[in-house]
DNA sequence: CACTTGACCTGTCCGC
DNA sequence: TGCGGACAGGTCAAGT
């Protein structure tokens, strides 16, 4: 759920709020969710300062200093992840208590916190996770070519190497022998939720851009045209930066660092969880079907 | 080897 | 109201 553009939301936000504060305390309340974490890690993150947060598709990387190096947080929030920041209680940034009245969490810590980070103006981090999938881990950011996860991640699709080239390469695949790539009869809706083709796109938005793009998602590689990864290159830029303006999907329980929801859905999704209603260009109903294990949205009359 | 499916979890929603 | 079961979907391991 937390997909590129939510991801991207709680990264700015993060960076607003972070750097150059120093963290005095760390809880790990559920091992699963930090499973390298011992008393060597713990030695590591204490005293080290926040430096900036980066993103690489779908995972944060926080960037601590410490005395003796540079270390990198990396957070994947996975389905029902979260990281929210909350200020000093005296009032930070406004806020009463350290948090925006809209915020959807209040009364952390909650039975979904798992880690907890105090910090030296008497702010907290907590990582929040419902289903447990979400995780975090520290190497040292010297390391962080051999994360076995971020050394295998696709073309970054808000970058400006993303051209309509470079995504039709990307979804291709790394097959030497391109007769072999174009024969490819994976659908293009599996291939967009490939992390190591084309990293942050997850399921709502490779519905939304597939349907921007005006193609059916159970089309083939091999049967996409020129024309075709022009319209969705676009088509998946134009959803990502609209979300992240919107401030992300909030489908279930995402929220981004300040515990506010993100507008996209509402907003401006066209087929994402709107089965039965009525197609923004055609009128026709929205169908959902289901491909590559996922619930897909689709307008059978506009995707082709 | 390329691709698909199941497991990992827990909360929510639907029908009975 | 309670209860069983389907469903949600990011990623990895196991299966085809």
């Amino acid at each position: 759920m937390p997909e590129l553009p939510e991801v991207e939301v709680i990264r700015r936000g993060l960076n607003a709020v972070l750097p150059g504060k120093a963290i005095t305390g760390i809880e790990v309340l559920e091992q699963r969710s930090f499973p390298t974490f011992d008393l060597e890690t713990e030695k590591r993150i204490i005293g080290s300062v926040f430096q900036e947060v980066r993103r690489r598709g779908k995972l944060l990387i926080i960037v601590l200093k410490s005395s003796a190096r540079e270390e990198a947080l990396l957070v994947h929030l996975r389905m029902t992840g979260q990281l929210v920041y909350r200020g000093p209680s005296t009032g930070q940034g406004g806020f009463a208590g350290g948090y925006p009245s809209q915020s959807l969490v209040s009364g952390l810590p909650d039975k979904h916190t798992h880690v907890v980070f105090s910090l030296d103006d008497g702010s907290r981090l907590y990582f929040n996770d419902q289903r447990k999938f979400g995780y975090l881990k520290l190497i040292a950011l010297s390391d962080i070519d051999q994360d076995d996860f971020l050394h295998h991640l696709g073309i970054e699709p808000l970058d400006g190497s993303f051209t309509w080239q470079a995504l039709r390469a990307a979804l291709q695949g790394k097959a030497k022998n391109p007769a072999q790539a174009k024969a490819s009869p994976m659908s293009v809706k599996a291939a967009l939720l490939d992390q190591k083709r084309i990293a942050g796109i997850g399921n709502i938005y490779a519905d939304e851009s597939l349907f921007r793009a005006g193609i059916d998602p159970r089309r083939s590689l091999a049967s996409l045209k020129v024309g075709d990864y022009r319209r969705l290159q676009a088509a998946i830029r134009e959803c990502l930066n609209q979300s992240i303006i919107d401030g992300g999907s909030t489908s279930r329980n995402y929220v981004d660092s300040f515990g506010l929801r993100g507008e996209y859905l509402d907003l401006h999704a066209a087929v994402y969880g709107r089965s039965g209603q009525a197609c923004p260009r055609c009128g026709k109903p929205i169908t959902k079907i289901r491909l590559a294990g996922r619930g897909t949205h689709l307008c059978e009359h506009c995707q082709r």
